[in-house]
DNA sequence: GTCTATAACCTGATAGAC
DNA sequence: GTCTATCAGGTTATAGAC
């Protein structure tokens, strides 16, 4: 699908979501947007009435992408423990993949304007969670938290790192950090299970 | 050492640390740092030229204060892999606890401005350290880099997850994430054992 | 060194022609 | 729906008095 494909208004989101992503809220103009989206100024006001409720849409669909690949899995009765989490890391890594500047993205907003999420992510769909509760029963001495914190830490932490990678040459080319995570697909469930079986 | 001990110089600076590291360099104006600081605007490009000048210091003095925790301990030639580990988790986690703000807005400004750091970050400081040649005689299946974002990644994440478990209620309160991140100095050494003596 | 006032510039948003 | 031109407001930086 070409971008002569898409109407203007897929065509000013898809790009609000370039710069957004890449640049921040706060960082990003109106005219970057209207430029990498070869329209103009005006156009991107007539369809979305603003800057803030344009940027509210794009980040609760990448918001939204998140939990929609996580969700089913977390909370599907039918995967043991094991299985779960080989799901989620393998599921999120290639979901960052394609989207590497999500992370920074989503958690810098997130610091900025917290209300952002305020009763949009409800504490009992985590606690409560199937994930949660096998997690109880497999190794009740592991505070929850501190797990969840484990398995998004070494999952989603090399995206946030990335610049960081880049500029000390740990993975300088983007061939060279697909790799490294392709790799960390097996790497870190294979890690947690170490974590799980430990005493 | 109160407010009122400090130079005009070093109010305005301090308060340029408090209003970066919180909402990053496009959200600041130099008004918040004027305000914060109890000085006038005019005072700050006295001092500092300009807002890019000032933050410039700011961000570098914050790089520098992360490095100087870990350097010494990653490269001291008398400490093994597993003490090292405990040092690095032990301190860093001790040094953001004070800092909390400082891992996002490291990473985000990083982001927007990979070019802070080109030249002043050497490969060869990390990739020729003492830690990576005990890495590599103990465990040389292991990817450095691997090894060096899981080490990391499950140090450095909480803090910048720290927004979304406000929200989700993960740790709700200061004292709550304090308490997890006390008890993540034990366990991330541990944990990083179990991945290096396995198979 | 510190202040007030203001210049110079930039950005989001809109008016109005087509 | 789409464009150009422009407004209104806010921001950095400086001039000039004290």
């Amino acid at each position: 699908m070409s971008e002569k494909d898409l109407s203007t208004e897929e065509k000013i989101k898809e790009a609000a979501r370039i710069v957004f992503t890449k640049k921040g809220f706060a960082a990003t103009r109106t005219r970057d947007i209207a430029e990498e989206a070869g329209i103009n100024l005006a156009l991107l006001n007539y369809y979305f009435r603003s800057k803030e409720k344009l940027f509210h849409q794009v980040i609760m669909e990448k918001v939204q992408q998140i939990f929609g690949v996580l969700f089913p899995i977390i909370n599907n009765e039918s995967l043991d423990l094991e299985t779960k989490v080989e799901l989620i890391v393998e599921n999120y890594i290639s979901l960052l993949l394609e989207n590497p500047d999500l992370p920074i993205f989503v958690f810098s907003e997130l610091r900025n304007n917290p209300q952002l999420f305020e009763g949009r992510v409800n504490a009992h769909l985590i606690g409560e969670s199937s994930l949660m509760k096998q997690l109880q029963e497999k190794k009740p001495d592991i505070h929850p938290v501190q797990f969840i914190l484990s398995l998004f830490g070494l999952t989603v932490f090399p995206f946030m790192a990335r610049p960081m990678m880049t500029v000390t040459k740990m993975a300088a080319t983007d061939a060279e950090f697909r790799a490294l995570l392709e790799q960390r697909k097996k790497l870190v469930p294979k890690w947690i299970k170490l974590i799980l079986e430990s005493d």
